[in-house]
DNA sequence: CTGCATCCCTTTGGATACTG
DNA sequence: CAGTATCCAAAGGGATGCAG
């Protein structure tokens, strides 16, 4: 599923792995499930909403194979697993709340912004008086 | 690109809606370069490398409509546009930072587990003495 | 130089069915 | 309950050509 190895470009930064992670959709919204605490399967699914057990199966590998997530099997008659954030899974939650509190910040704005483009038809007329007759580069 | 009217689900969080943002791949490195100052689109084509001006356009269109960047066109016989980060735009720079600096702290431990996690298979026979008939939780 | 439109291949992800 | 496998529709995204 998850393969850069035969990546095209020769981008490898930090930054670019960690976005490409909580692009996900989905793994943001399981760490932030999993905060409170550990939870099942099953769990997770129904205070998730919308996801499909798909995703949710594919995300949570995903965060187990990164060392975020722990992922523990009770042997018992009906199967039982629970899903817990390691240490350096908690961590990640503050950098997520910066990012959740700038957007509970600014979305009123942005949606402000959004209609007011939409309904504008974004007529791009918008100029300034460049009298630079050559910009050399 | 833009579209959530016919959403067939009921999640309208502010931290989804930014999170489906950020999670372009390409928005993210746009802000981040737009950080130092104004740039033209060919230098933001050629300062990302690797996003095609199909996928740069979009960007760029969305962060505008978003109220995010600023585009100026310069009349000029070579025509010039000239793309800058608005305040709002600037904010969000540091919890992207936050971001960043986590995964440059975190990446080698993760890049670890997944050696880990490949090489061993992930053999999931890990399992505690689950003697609880009956969890309550 | 900027960027819109088209073609088309790749990836994503939901629905469903089946195993342990 | 938890998870895998298959099928298939929809979105993502590159390449190219053309317009302002």
């Amino acid at each position: 599923m998850r393969e850069e190895a035969a990546d095209p470009y020769s981008r490898h930064c930090p930054s670019r792995q960690v976005l490409d992670r909580i692009g996900d959709r989905w793994t943001v919204l399981v760490v932030g499930a999993l905060n409170d605490g550990p939870l099942r399967f099953s769990q997770l699914a129904a205070r998730i909403d919308g996801v499909s057990q798909k995703m949710l199966t594919q995300t949570l590998r995903a965060l187990q194979r990164d060392g975020l997530v722990t992922r523990t099997v009770y042997p018992q008659v009906p199967p039982r697993v629970e899903y817990e954030l390691t240490e350096a899974g908690h961590t990640l939650q503050e950098p997520l709340k910066a990012l959740e509190d700038w957007a509970t910040t600014h979305m009123p704005a942005i949606l402000a912004a959004r209609q007011r483009y939409d309904i504008a038809g974004h007529q791009a007329g918008q100029h300034h008086g460049g009298m630079a007759p050559e910009p050399a580069r």
